[in-house]
DNA sequence: TGACTGTGGGTTTTT
DNA sequence: CCCACAGTCA
């Protein structure tokens, strides 16, 4: 028997060894999941089985990649050809090779969520709808979910209920808005996240060339994390592919219903339920022993999760002993809750030994992020903020990807749309408009339509301009790779020269993310590691960069590095921190006033807060405040229901308000304005003594001073221009990477050193 | 016809 | 607080 096997606990060795036939893990939380899956897949391997007929399916890259390196760990390289990936990215490189059999170009765009809003925004527009009654989120997740549960416009129309309920809801226009969606994407040639599921079932549907035959032979055995967070389109595909006729039913699924929290997105606990009908001779595994957390903590969690009605039962525990009880931080502002955290975080530091890594802040919104970056920043330790608006969807980012994507799909509507115009170039809303009209009409892209439509003569030769330049990246793209291409475009769409010629604090960062872009493609194209998968993508060309471009989120990133983690409670599924603070334990907040309206609302909040808490090892702090600011404006709230479930015995004793801290409060400053995007938002690490930095009125910083800053560290002032509110001060930093900064003084704290 | 400025309204989580 | 739009000016 092989060494790994004897790693395992009785229950985990029997899910990792029962590889033939339906298998479901119920797995609690710190329970060995990943170890049980890697190791399944291993054992599958070491069984005889070529890996590349493994299919497993996770949430995010980042646990496919983890996933994979530990399998590597036992079976070495072989564990390469596994096709690991997510849900997402699998179906689209699917997609990638059968597009055309469901009438897309094979290069088609994926479309995010801000260019699908866009689209129906526009619809909607056009329509004369008015915009307040059909708001684009409450349209896009109506598609989404109806995506989501099958039900193409067509059906939509045919349902009864759901075009009842559209009517009481004064938005009968719903499933027009949906079917015209739906065409102009195709129009486009372009997939939103839901096509990249749903068009999948259809390709394996309609099944021209008998497609699904050659992917049921392809995958024989099927292994799904996070089962309880599948959608219903998901398990169908998952259905497609494994249950038939003759087929062997190798299907491992493995999820916690107790940790099941993406409902908004479609999500369904019902799948594990249906899981045990659709498969008849299923074997149920449980994991119970929880080998992350102390006593305390899974107590706690236990208790909190049983105020809910529905789960599957199981008993939680731990054999790390009691260890250290709950911390409760009452704070009367989120300025204090910050405060006190960042307290905590370094008391912990020097008494207990931690380092920043084992520590991790999780909060309900991303917005909340700001007060502890502000404080983290004050007390010099590194912190690293995940999740929030990735590098990708910044707009300047987003420009400049608009012109490749255009290069490679000139149907690519949203691309068009966003960088016909950008850099002015003097083509306006009315001739975009027209362009637009005359595609409507006559079914075609807004690209062919650019030849027909009638304008003035100086609109034209504005828009023979521009398409002679996209065809010039075209004409390129055969032959250049695509750092090369992407740096061309970037030069020659007048974007470089836009941004450099504006020179603001935000100004000078978003050309510092344009040439960020760049160097990432540069990375790419001279990167020579092998990528997921089993197809090995030495294309080193621009479309094979951009085409996955919007399934890339930054929780993706490398992290390596000392830094405290700061994080929504969702993007913290999976991980594990020595110490946990979890924030804004607040009515309204968390649970979040938007789940409020309905019990099961109130319950997916409990399954998060869950999910919160049993990252912990060994500490776990709570804080909530009395007052904060939300959306510009002061709200009080009470301390969240959830508190009130924690059983007092996991509780430290001293529940009581503290004193407010004698720092007084500081409002949050926009942070990583200056720096690049992997760097902005670590700090430095310069040795400076907050307590003695006091930060000089910014009337009295002069060219010639020497100066100190918080993160920045010492520096001189060359230039000072601008007047009053606009003064920018032109700082040379030497103990930095791009020691030239410019910053705006109304917001910079810089002490005066030094007159020279 | 396009560029710019002020106002009003929404406001969660993610692939 | 931030974004999108409407209304105004060149």
């Amino acid at each position: 028997m092989q060494d790994y096997l004897n790693e395992l606990n009785d229950v985990q060795r029997d899910a990792v060894t029962n590889i033939k036939g339906p298998v479901l893990v119920v797995a609690g939380p710190g329970s060995g999941k990943t170890r049980v899956l890697t190791y399944r897949i291993a054992n599958i391997i070491e069984n005889g089985v070529p890996p590349w007929e493994i299919l497993a399916l996770t949430f995010t890259n980042k646990s496919a990649r983890e996933m994979k390196e530990r399998i590597a760990k036992v079976v070495g390289s072989r564990a390469n050809n596994v096709w690991a990936g997510t849900f997402h990215s699998i179906f689209a490189r699917i997609l990638r090779v059968e597009a055309e059999k469901i009438g897309y170009p094979s290069s088609f765009t994926i479309y995010d969520t801000q260019d699908s809003k866009s689209v129906i925004s526009s619809i909607i527009k056009e329509m004369n709808l008015s915009r307040d009654r059909y708001n684009v989120n409450a349209i896009a997740s109506r598609i989404s979910s109806a995506k989501s549960s099958l039900i193409p416009p067509k059906l939509y129309t045919q349902m009864k209920e759901l075009i009842q309920q559209d009517s009481i809801n004064k938005r009968p226009k719903i499933h027009v808005i949906y079917a015209k969606y739906m065409a102009r994407c195709k129009r486009a040639g372009a997939m939103d996240f839901d096509d990249l599921l749903f068009q999948l079932y259809y390709l394996l549907h309609k099944n021209p060339d008998n497609v699904l035959d050659k992917y049921r032979k392809k995958f024989k055995y099927l292994l799904v994390d996070e089962f309880q967070d599948t959608n219903y389109l998901q398990y169908a595909i998952i259905k497609k592919l494994v249950k038939y006729d003759g087929s062997d039913n190798n299907i491992c699924v493995v999820g916690d219903d107790a940790q099941s929290i993406y409902a908004f997105r479609g999500a369904t606990v019902e799948n594990i339920l249906d899981f045990e009908k659709d498969f008849k001779g299923l074997k149920t595994f449980k994991l119970e022993q929880n080998y992350r957390s102390t006593t305390h903590i899974v107590q706690a969690a236990n208790a909190i999760i049983g105020h809910n009605t529905k789960q599957i039962k199981k008993k939680i525990w731990s054999h790390k002993g009691d260890g250290t009880k709950i911390r409760v931080i009452k704070a009367m502002s989120d300025s204090e809750e910050g405060k006190r955290v960042a307290d905590t975080i370094v008391e912990q530091k020097t008494r207990s030994h931690f380092s920043n890594s084992d520590i991790a802040i999780l909060y309900r919104t991303n917005a909340q992020s700001r007060i502890f970056e502000e404080y983290l920043r004050r007390y010099n330790i590194p912190y690293k903020v995940f999740g929030g608006t990735s590098f990708y969807q910044r707009k300047e980012v987003k420009d400049l990807i608009g012109y490749l994507r255009l290069a490679i799909n000139q149907q690519d509507e949203e691309a068009l749309k966003r960088v016909i115009n950008y850099p002015k170039r003097g083509i306006g809303k009315t001739t975009v408009e027209k362009i637009s009209a005359k595609a409507g009409e006559n079914d075609i892209s807004m690209w062919e339509a650019m030849d027909y439509v009638e304008l003035p003569a100086g609109a034209m030769k504005k828009i023979k301009a521009f398409k002679t330049m996209i065809k010039a990246f075209i004409d390129k793209s055969t032959t250049m790779d695509a750092y090369d291409l992407a740096a061309y475009a970037a030069r020659q769409s007048g974007i470089i020269s836009t941004l450099k010629a504006d020179t603001s604090v935000e100004g000078l960062s978003r050309l510092e993310n344009v040439t960020s872009l760049l160097d990432g493609i540069k990375e790419f194209v001279e990167n020579d590691e092998v990528e997921e998968g089993v197809e090995l993508t030495d294309d080193k060309s621009l479309a094979s960069y951009i085409q996955n471009i919007a399934l890339h989120t930054n929780q993706d990133e490398e992290e390596d590095g000392n830094f405290v983690t700061l994080m929504s409670t969702h993007s913290a599924k999976g991980l594990e921190f020595k110490s946990v603070f979890v924030v804004g334990l607040e009515e309204n907040l968390f649970p979040s006033f938007m789940a409020m309206k309905s019990p099961q609302g109130i319950e997916e909040e409990r399954r998060l807060f869950y999910v919160a808490i049993t990252r912990a090892e060994e500490y776990l702090t709570i804080s909530f405040a009395n007052s904060r600011y939300r959306h510009g404006k002061h709200s009080n709230n009470s301390p969240s229901r959830f508190l009130n479930e924690i059983p007092l015995e996991n509780l430290e004793s001293s529940f009581s308000m503290s004193k407010p801290t004698s720092g007084t409060a500081v409002r949050p400053q926009r942070s990583g304005v200056a720096g690049n995007f992997k760097k902005a938002r670590t700090q430095a690490k310069l040795s400076i003594n907050v307590a003695d930095f006091k930060p000089s009125p910014s009337a009295l910083i002069k060219e010639g001073q020497k100066v100190l800053h918080l993160k920045f560290g010492e520096g001189v002032v060359e230039q000072v221009d601008g007047r009053g509110d606009k003064k920018v001060a032109t700082i040379n930093f030497p103990q930095i990477d791009n020691p030239k900064r410019r910053l705006m003084l109304k917001f910079a704290k810089l002490q005066i050193m030094s007159e020279e």
